[in-house]
DNA sequence: CCGTTAGTGCTTGCATGCAATTTCCGGCCC
DNA sequence: GGGCCGGAAATTGCATGCAAGCACTAACGG
C-alpha cells in the first residue's frame, strides 16, 4: 500500500532501475575479497542505509525478488536481512505479505525522547567516572571535527561526526549493554534525524551543549555529565518532534528522485 | 528444568536424542492449525526458551542440521531464527562456524544491572503518571498471584508472574520503544536468574519490594514508584551477582570443551 | 616425543525449486 | 454504476542442492 504523496505512488526499489543500491553493492564487490559470509552482513547494510536516510520511505513495500536483483544476490540472505531489520524495529511484518517500511508516527518518535534521553543520561554519568585522558582527547577530537564541518556547511560529515561524538561516549561508560541498547536505538533517531531538516537551526546550540558535556566529562563530574547530556538530547529529540510535526502536512524534502546517499 | 551444578556435563541436543525440545515442536504442530507463517516464529521461541532456561549452556554450539531434525523442520527458518537470536544477543556468530550460545559473563551480568536499573525506574516515573484504576487493579492482581505461588512455592508459577507483573508496568508506561527495549533486556535478565539458584531465598524480600512499588503506582508517585522500582531491581540483580559470582569458582558445566552440537 | 602439514569429512553460506497464500484484475450480478 | 466473485499471476514461506571454508585426523619430519 503507497502512501502519502504519491505523485509517485511506489516507493519500491522498483522504481530506480539502477540505484544506488547496486553501485554501492558492485563497489563493495571489488573492494573487498568478497568473503564468503559478507552477504548477509552487507545486505542488512544496504537495507538499513536505505531506510535510515529516507529513501525507503515510510509504508513502502520491500519485494524480495526486486532486492535480489538489485543487489544481484539470491533470496536467501535478502530474506534473512529483512528479518533482522524487522527484529531493528524499521520494518514491519505482516505475514504472508512483503515487509513494509515501518511508519514514523510522531508518537513514536516522542516515545523516543523519555528513551534515549534516559540512556543517554546513564551513559554520561558512567562515562565520567571512567573517562581517561586519551578518552577526554577522543572526545574533544570529535567535537572539533564537528565545528569544522559546522564552519564549512557540510552536514553530512557533521552528521557522522555528531553520531561519533555520541557513541563514544557510551563506549567510555564500558558497559556493553547499553552499548548494545543505544546502537539500537541509534538506529531510530538517526531514522527521524534524516527525515526532517531540522539541523541547520539547531548546529550552533547543539555545538555549545556539546561543549558543555566535554567540559562535565573533562571534570568527571558524573552528575553533570549526565545532566547535560540528558538536556542535549531532550533539547535535539524535543525539536525534532516539533519538526516533523510542522512538516507533517507537507514533507517536500526527502526527494528519492535525486541520488544522495553516497 | 536443570541448573547450575547438573552433573551431565553436555547440554546440546546431541546429548538428547528426543529432548523437549521435539516434544514441545510436536505439541504446538498438533495445537496449532499449523498456519504457513509459524514455523520461523515457533523455532525461533523454541530455542530461546532452551537458551534462556539454560538447557543450552553457555558455549554451546548450534549445529543446524541437528536442530533440523529436532525440530522437524528445515534448515531455512532454522538459520533464519539462529539469526534472530544472534540479534536478541543470545547467540554468538562466528563466520563460517556454528553459532555458539553467548556466554554468561558476570561482567555482562553486572552491565545490565544499570541498564536494567534505569531503564525500571523510568518505567515507573512514566507508569504512576499514567496509571488508571483498572491498571492498578491489574497490577494487584498480579501481585497477588505472586504471594500464591510463593506460599505455595510454586517457583515456575512465580517466577512467571513476577515477569509479568514487570512487564505490566512497562505496558502501564505506554511506551512502545521503552516496552520494546525492556522485552529486550528482559531475555538476558531471564538467562541469568535461571542460572542462579537464588531466587528462593530472594522471594520474600521480593514479594515486599513488590508491595512498596504497588503502593507508589496506586498513589501515583512517580519519584517514589521510579525510586521503589530502582532499588527493587538492584536488589535483585546484585544479589544475582553475588550468586553467580560465587557459583563461579565450581561450575562443571560451561567447558568450553564440551561436546559439539549440541 | 612434539610440532607441522596434507587429506578428509562435516558445516555453513548461498542459490534455487516447489507449494500455499495473497493480491490483482476482469467479468458478472444486482 | 457499484459491489461481489472467480481465476490467474505474483509473492512469500519452506525445502533442498551445491560449493567454499573450517575442524579434525593422521601421517610425517624434526
Amino acid at each position: 500500500m503507497s502512501f502519502p504523496d504519491d505523485d509517485r505512488p511506489d516507493m519500491t526499489l522498483s522504481q530506480t532501475p539502477t540505484p544506488l543500491a547496486t553501485l554501492i553493492a558492485r563497489a563493495q564487490a571489488l573492494d573487498g575479497g568478497r568473503k564468503k559470509g559478507a552477504l548477509h552482513g552487507g545486505v542488512v547494510t544496504q537495507l538499513r542505509n536505505l531506510i535510515v536516510t529516507g529513501v525507503l520511505a515510510p509504508g513502502a513495500k520491500l519485494n524480495e525478488r526486486e532486492i535480489c536483483e538489485q543487489l544481484a544476490v539470491s533470496r536467501t540472505p535478502v530474506r534473512e536481512a529483512i528479518k533482522t531489520l524487522i527484529q531493528d524495529g524499521l520494518l514491519r511484518a505482516l505475514p504472508n505479505q512483503s515487509a513494509v517500511v515501518a511508519e514514523l508516527d510522531l508518537d513514536h518518535v516522542t516515545a523516543l525522547i523519555d528513551v534515549v534521553t534516559t540512556i543517554e543520561g546513564l551513559a554520561g554519568e558512567l562515562a565520567a567516572r571512567n573517562i581517561t585522558e586519551e578518552a577526554i582527547a577522543e572526545i574533544g577530537l570529535l567535537h572539533y571535527r564537528m565545528r569544522l564541518h559546522q564552519a564549512r556547511d557540510e552536514l553530512p560529515g557533521y552528521f557522522e561526526a555528531n553520531t561519533a561524538f555520541h557513541r563514544k561516549i557510551v563506549e567510555i561508560a564500558a558497559n556493553p549493554v547499553l552499548l548494545w541498547v543505544w546502537d539500537l536505538l541509534a538506529l531510530r533517531v538517526d531514522r527521524a534525524r534524516y527525515s526532517s531538516n531540522l539541523w541547520p537551526t539547531r548546529w550552533k546550540a547543539a555545538i555549545q551543549e556539546h561543549q558543555g558535556i566535554l567540559d562535565a566529562l573533562a571534570a568527571r563530574d558524573p552528575d553533570r555529565a549526565g545532566e547535560a547530556l540528558r538536556q542535549h538530547v531532550r533539547n535535539g529529540l524535543s525539536g525534532l518532534v516539533a519538526a516533523l510535526s510542522g512538516e507533517q502536512k507537507d514533507p517536500p524534502q526527502n526527494r528519492p528522485d535525486d541520488k544522495p546517499v553516497g
